[in-house]
DNA sequence: AATCAAGATGTAATCGATTACAGAAGCTTC
DNA sequence: GAAGCTTCTGTAATCGATTACATCTTGATT
């Protein structure tokens, strides 16, 4: 009993035509006269097949996939955004393959051995954080022109790059604050080797420069992202001799964190201390006191570098021209936030 | 300059053997002399050869892929799952396709094709709520014995299952309220149609039932596992006339709204209300009060899964056996949680 | 020295689709 | 009615690896 899996030869040979009517009729049934084109369906029905994936992609060259590099899975973050990007490459006809970057095996070389040996066509990634020497992989294998970023983006590869506008949502944090009458802003970073904590860094300093505002050293405060370096950031703030009144965290996680952290001792957000945060996660509208901060528009982001990859992956002339689409972002003013007290 | 991708008889040109030994040298190495292996070795690294996935996977008749369904890729608790599984099977060679089941492409089709089509060997599907003709169309093509289970599950498809011991979690959480002096619990609960808030809502009422408690039907509140129906439930909860002293919650996400709605309404937890909720999420930890749950070990229960699925892939005897495997938990106690008032 | 086994390597068929090219059939047009 | 066009379909080469089988060495055994 152990029928395998239909060809295309048997479903020729069912219908009583050759496999070339039979892979027009899959390919471009348009070219097949309508009486034939039934009568292979039909087969196909009978038989109940379907084409052999390895077979087509190696004759036609194209895996008809797209890999996802991730930085951390685990984050709600990254997570929202590749659900849209799967929907918009799902719909187009392609697969999504994921990778996890922070993986023990080396991403670089990972990614490099999906592009060149065919498992996909492109690559989106989440992670700004590539090497160099798989860009100089790719590029010698003329795949360079297949990969966007999306969010994060390395500055050393001229790649087109799907990304929120992060200085303005750090200029934004900051004249909110400076409007509700805060004159000593503290700052939680992100990981000092990531793109998008540089940027928000530099941009709040920037505008607290701007507004003539001094940030003391210590107000910048080290965080990686994670909820427990808000927590963290917390204990190092509550120490200060001189608290600031509010402070801008570069991600949502450690600002709930650290707002936690802070009720726990005796601290009341916002009466004695302000808080932004960055990203909108969905549960930043669930807390109490809810959270006042950046929205990113993640789907907008994933479904945008999506859709950016597709159009390169279907132009036959290669583009390897950078393009830098900027995201809006806005202020969700809500509860950890109020005017300085009297 | 269209340097084309090397293939094996490029290498084997430059190696000066045939093309059946370089392909030896990638995969069975030991069975060629050492002089022969480090010469083709060479080759390979001066040509920069990499194999063909399509037609390494077209002769050998595998894909060295496995697809994994997930029931909507932005929630944090799917998210964390999905990289232990991505950690084990890339550790093992596979590559990780991942598809969200709330597209609005009719999911079962869509991995029958995936499946049937060669794309993957396998499939662990973290969803229950797989259609029956999905099973049939899998097992005639004697796939069913590549699919795992996990997390949710499906009664009707007798397939190897990870998950966890949510019964078990449902009576820790009752237990643990009821040690508490509580005598008046209400339960939020998941989606009617998912087989995990089916399991939790049953064995909370068995568990009560067996303290000789009652509950009111209006205490079983519905919900959906998400932060909108859980402040929707705590609505209902502070309107209730003989409010109940606790709350057992399917999900924490459900738990951390309700409490914030509730603190809304003027209603302290735990004081006025005891909060016990499920999943353990990493924020759970982080708010203030930190929430009172039952753990799952979502790491282990994804390494698990993509470990039984490896075994079958690797067994030559097909075996559909159904094996379970319960996954503990505990209740995690932090400070939603306290005796009933005076 | 003859026989045989084990080990190393090569030859060529094969996996299952796509597609260039060719041939056949039907229609126009002059 | 011949030539020229379309439109439809078939033949067979092709994509790039793996592997059954054959061949050739080499060394051991008797």
């Amino acid at each position: 009993m152990q029928k395998l899996q239909p060809k295309i030869k048997d479903v020729a040979h069912v219908a009583g035509v050759s496999t070339a009517t039979v892979s027009r009729a899959l390919t471009q049934p348009e070219r097949l006269s309508e009486t034939t084109r039934e009568k292979v369906f039909d087969a196909i029905r009978a038989t109940g097949y379907r084409v052999n994936k390895a077979a087509r992609n190696l004759r036609t060259r194209r895996a008809g996939a797209v890999l996802v590099l991730v930085p951390n899975l685990g984050n709600p973050f990254f997570s929202t955004i590749l659900s849209s990007i799967n929907e918009v490459l799902a719909a187009n006809g392609y697969s999504v393959l994921v990778f996890d970057s922070q993986q023990p095996s080396a991403p670089g070389q990972v990614v490099s051995d999906y592009m060149l040996n065919g498992s996909v066509d492109g690559l989106i990634t989440l992670d700004g954080n590539v090497s160099s020497a798989m860009g100089d992989t790719l590029k010698n294998a003329h795949m360079l022109g297949n990969v966007v970023f999306c969010c994060e983006w390395s500055d050393a590869l001229p790649l087109p790059s799907i990304r929120s506008d992060n200085a303005l949502g750090a200029r934004l944090a900051v004249d909110h604050l400076f409007a509700l009458g805060h004159r000593r802003i503290a700052h939680v970073t992100g990981p000092a080797d990531n793109i998008l904590a540089k940027v928000r860094r530099a941009a709040f300093e920037a505008r607290c420069a701007e507004l003539g505002l001094t940030v003391a050293p210590e107000w910048i405060i080290p965080g990686d992202f994670t909820l427990a370096s808000g927590a963290h950031a917390a204990e190092q703030l509550v120490a200060m001799p001189e608290r600031p009144t509010a402070v801008f965290c570069a991600s949502d996680e450690m600002a709930l964190s650290l707002i936690s952290r802070c009720k726990q001792h005796g601290l009341s957000v916002p009466k004695d201390l302000s808080v932004v945060g960055f990203d909108d996660l969905e549960i930043a509208g669930f807390v109490q006191p809810s959270l006042t901060t950046i929205r990113q528009d993640r789907t907008g982001l994933g479904r945008r570098a999506a859709e950016e990859l597709i159009t390169r992956l279907n132009s036959v002339q290669p583009q390897e021209i950078s393009r830098i689409v900027l995201s809006p972002v806005d202020l969700i003013i809500r509860d950890t936030t109020a005017t300085i007290g009297p």
